[in-house]
DNA sequence: CGGCTCGATGATCAAGATTCTCATTTCTAT
DNA sequence: ATAGAAATGAGAATCTTGATCATCGAGCCG
């Protein structure tokens, strides 16, 4: 359960913070923008500010709940942390995410810092193309 | 020469361009913010606007002339395309900024795009880590 | 269960990065 | 040299995100 979560993150649990976090888990595309979670809860219903899904979403990332990435666009967005580290894939015509995981890559990255002389303590990979060779079937996000 | 670049790019040869080019080719650090651009001309007597600037860059980026990164700070950075392609390894300590090349992650990455059902065009990896094992010699940027 | 205390929220404002507007200036071709 | 088109500068505008502050609600204690 998450607001076991919420807790142990010292965080109190709160409407806004179990509605976003339905939202991440629910999510079909499990890659939102902070203003696509606020555009959610305004069509539920749910009267919450855009400053509180920005303030509890760096909570969540902080707590280690949420990932922050940055992709293609102006806005970053945010995945929920389920279990391993996962690099991404982005459609650039329909803007589909999808998710991968490399050792061969994983390894050689250390390999290369480790030459250069850095201890390497992250990475951030986004490989950018077109699905489906043009017979793209998704909408733009 | 660069002013035949400009030309075959399109763009008039103008001081704010020549003077911006002149600053891409001779930095130190090879990586440089709009604002870091804007301050070295300002330093060097020259009138031109931070906007000129962005401007400026975006154009050459356009042409094929620089590169624009996002590394881990809050402003993109720009690197003269200078022939092949590289990836970057940041430092978390003193944020300087080291290329590389490695044709197994390059390979890698095309057949993990193939998997997927991507054809892929593009991609940015960045590694972050500490340089020299808390030695760092370097300053913050 | 009722109240207390502090963290959480909402509304607005603010900041930082980048782009846009538009009047003015500067290239470039003629 | 001159006209026409493109580039520039200054500032406003925009977009994303974080900060402020008064109000509200969660969690604890009796």
């Amino acid at each position: 359960m998450e607001t076991s979560d919420l807790k142990k993150a010292g965080l109190k649990v709160t409407l806004p913070r179990m509605k976003i976090l339905e939202i991440l888990e629910n999510s079909e595309t499990r890659h939102l923008t902070a203003e696509a979670i606020y555009r959610e809860l305004l069509d539920s219903g749910e009267e919450i500010g855009l400053a509180t899904v920005y303030r509890v979403l760096t909570q969540f990332e902080a707590a280690g709940l949420v990932c922050r990435l940055h992709l293609e666009g102006s806005q970053a967005v945010f995945e929920l942390e389920r279990g391993g580290h996962h690099d991404h894939i982005v459609c650039n015509q329909c803007g589909r995410v999808e998710e991968f995981f490399d050792e061969t890559i994983e390894t050689r990255q250390r390999e290369i810092a480790r030459q250069h002389g850095f201890s390497i303590k992250d990475h951030a990979l986004v490989l950018y193309g077109d699905c489906s060779d043009s017979a793209c079937p998704h909408r733009p996000v």
